[in-house]
Order: structure tokens, then sequence, then C-alpha cells
DNA sequence: TACCGAACCGGATTGACAATCCGCTTCGGG
DNA sequence: CCCGAAGCGGATTGTCAATCCGGTTCGGTA
């Protein structure tokens, strides 16, 4: 499923995803086939050969973006301090899911047995970097102890929905990111509960 | 707009919503026009007449749950303490959204020109109750002042959404509003700005 | 009660879009 | 150069949205 045999094929692809990419660029999430296979200048059925599904374009398109994502996952490991590497990793997340819509709703979504093994093997690699991440930060004593790394990709997928709405995708990203990283401290003010 | 003037046309209004409520209920958020009048029993002309639009009928469904949430908030006006105020507050706001969906959907969007005037009236009346619980809290420096009610209901937005993501919409729930009211403190460490 | 115009009803119909399927074309290894 | 496999395209079938209008029902009035 990663490149087609003939040389043919592989063009027309690469013809889909751009034409998809640029629909999505324009502000265009819903990715109809028909729609896409006529901008693109092919039939449709070519677009539904080489992706058979929604969800499979969406991954597809996604895919630069989750690898570079890895990429800023892992140098937040490889920061030292542990507060910071978790900051770096969450605004990695937040950031790039504003940038690429297709990502975003990737990334929202849970796995999938149908899911492309590509995107499939980048979630589990986002989970242990993720995972690492989180202990170094929770071991130093810089984060609450009770969020797993699945509910930290759950939380920043809502901070993004709620970036999204209303308009000016503009300095509210900061602000909101803000206010979620000052809730991860351990429970600021007393140390266990702080029931009110 | 309210209630028609007929008692048939009133008697098809109700029975249409009743099914969309149940339909809402199963888990089906699409409201399509067309099911909806079949499961009715009336003609999907019908249908269309008591609600030309889906938002139209989302609106007319999270109507009691709006209301219900205005009588939320001027009791957490009401509140002696303006912190627990917020928090009385912005836990409603969330467990709303989560008992309805239809009405996380309406709440979400921004105010439209189309909407029904009900709706945007419902939606004026939360927006004052609301900047004045945050203005109490803020003067009693419980909140950052960096956040606007509007702020405010985009990130509750965005944890109903972390909540519907994924399976379980348990306890989570919980956790993640702790994270959020957390946050919500003015920059907890240093008073003003705490970036590292 | 009987009448009548307005209000309402229903579903046939038109149109947009999803998804499949198969006869034809093109590729590229031998 | 040949030929089987791989790929192509779009006609076609099915689903659903949305409108429109001839027929029906309501309820105010005399």
């Amino acid at each position: 499923m990663t490149t087609p045999r003939r040389a043919d094929a592989a063009r027309n692809r690469d013809r889909v995803l751009a034409t998809a990419r640029l629909a999505v660029a324009s502000g265009d999430l819903s990715l109809q086939h028909n729609d896409i296979a006529r901008r693109a200048g092919t039939g449709v059925g070519t677009v539904y050969r080489h992706f058979p599904t929604r969800r499979a374009l969406l991954e597809a398109l996604a895919e630069d973006t989750f690898t570079a994502l890895l990429d800023d996952a892992r140098s937040a490991r490889r920061h030292d301090d542990p507060g910071t590497g978790v900051e770096i990793l969450l605004r990695a997340l937040l950031t790039r899911q504003l940038a690429d819509p297709a990502f975003a709703e990737v990334i929202a979504g849970e796995p999938e047995q149908d899911a492309d093994p590509g995107t499939t093997a980048r979630r589990a690699e986002l989970g242990e970097l993720a995972r690492a991440v989180l202990d170094d930060a929770r071991r130093a004593g810089t984060l609450r102890p009770d969020l797993t790394e699945d509910d930290l990709r759950h939380l920043l997928c809502g901070v993004a929905f709620a970036v999204r709405i209303g308009d000016g995708p503009d300095e509210r990203a900061d602000r909101y990111l803000r206010v979620l990283l000052d809730g991860l401290r351990p429970t600021p003010g007393n140390p266990v509960d702080r029931r009110r």
C-alpha cells in the first residue's frame, strides 16, 4: 500500500494526494472522492483504488506531519529538564494539529484495526516516547501522577478543538496551552487532594 | 416558530421532536430528516416545515438542557465564594454537554444570525451570567485575568471533546475538569508571569 | 351546525453524491 | 516485440437531501 509497483500508478497516487492536500489547505476537509478525482484529472475508480476510504486518504495526508511530530517527541525526550520536555512535547502536539487539520483528525481518533500499518506504527512509537517523557516528569515531581499519555493526547485534541472554535486561530493557542500546562502540575496549593 | 397555531401542527412537531430525541439518545446524531420522518410516522415535508435545518432541530432538542444550565449559572452566581462559583459553573457546563450531545453541539458553535431567537437569547443570558461570575472571581484573585467567558466556553467544549474521545465516558470527566480548574488559578508559583 | 379560507400534510420528484464493477488501455519484464 | 498483469476510467446503481404542490384538515365565524 505504500507505493505502487507501476510508475503510472505512483504518478496518479501522487497527483491525487497533491490535489487532496490542496483541498484541505483551502479549508475543505470533506475529501469527497468524486470531487478529488475530477480536480486531479483522474477517474473516480483511481482515487478509490489508492485510497479506499476517506480515512485512508486522511492518514496518507497526515503522514509527514506525524513523522515530524515523532522527531519533536524524540527531541523532547532528549531534553535534560523533564518539565521542559513535557512542555515541548505538548506544545508540538498542539501546534502540529493546528497546522494540519488532517493530522488533527487522525490523532484524535482511536487506533483502529483497519488503519494503515504505517499510521499504526507511528502511533505506537509516539505512545512510547510520550510515556517515557511523562514518566521522567512524574519522577521529577513536575507532573501530576494521575494522567496517562492517552489522557494527555485527549486533552490536547480538546485544546486544539477549543482553538478551532470561534474565529482568529491566533494567540489563543498559547493562552489555552498555558492554562493546560499549569493545570498539569501536581495539585498546586496542597500536595495531595485539594477538593474545595 | 415556538409553537404552531394549529393543534395538529403542534402534535406533529412534538412527535418529530420526540423521535429525534430518541435517535440522539440512541447515539445517532446525524438527524436525517427522511429517517426521522419515517420513524415519526409523518411525511418528510412535515419535518422540514417544522425544522428547516439540522441545526434548527438541534437547537430545539437542546432547549431544555440550555434552560437548565441557565439555572445552574444563576445558582453559581448566587454562591458566596467566587472560586466555588466558577467551579460550579464550569462543572455544570461540562456535565450538561456530556449528558446532552445535541446541546454540546449547539454550545460549541458560534452564534449565528439564522439561529432561532430563543437560542440566541439563552446564549446571551449565559454570557452575561458567566461574565459576572468570572468578574467576581477575578476580583477575588481566584482566576487568572487573561481569559474571557468565551475562552472558557471554548475550553470546556474542548474538555467535553476530550472526554468523548476514546471509550468509557467515566471518571475521566472529573479528572480532566480538575486539570482545567487548577490551570485557571492566577499563575501558580509566581504571581505574574511564570514563563520558565 | 355548516361553511370556508388558511394552515398544514405527505410523498413524488429532482438532484447531488457515494461506491462498485468491468471492458479497455498501458506498463514493463522476458 | 510480445503478452499477461496491473492499472484506468466512468457508466451505473443506490442512498439521501430538499423542494413543491395537489389534497386534506382545522377552527373561526355566522
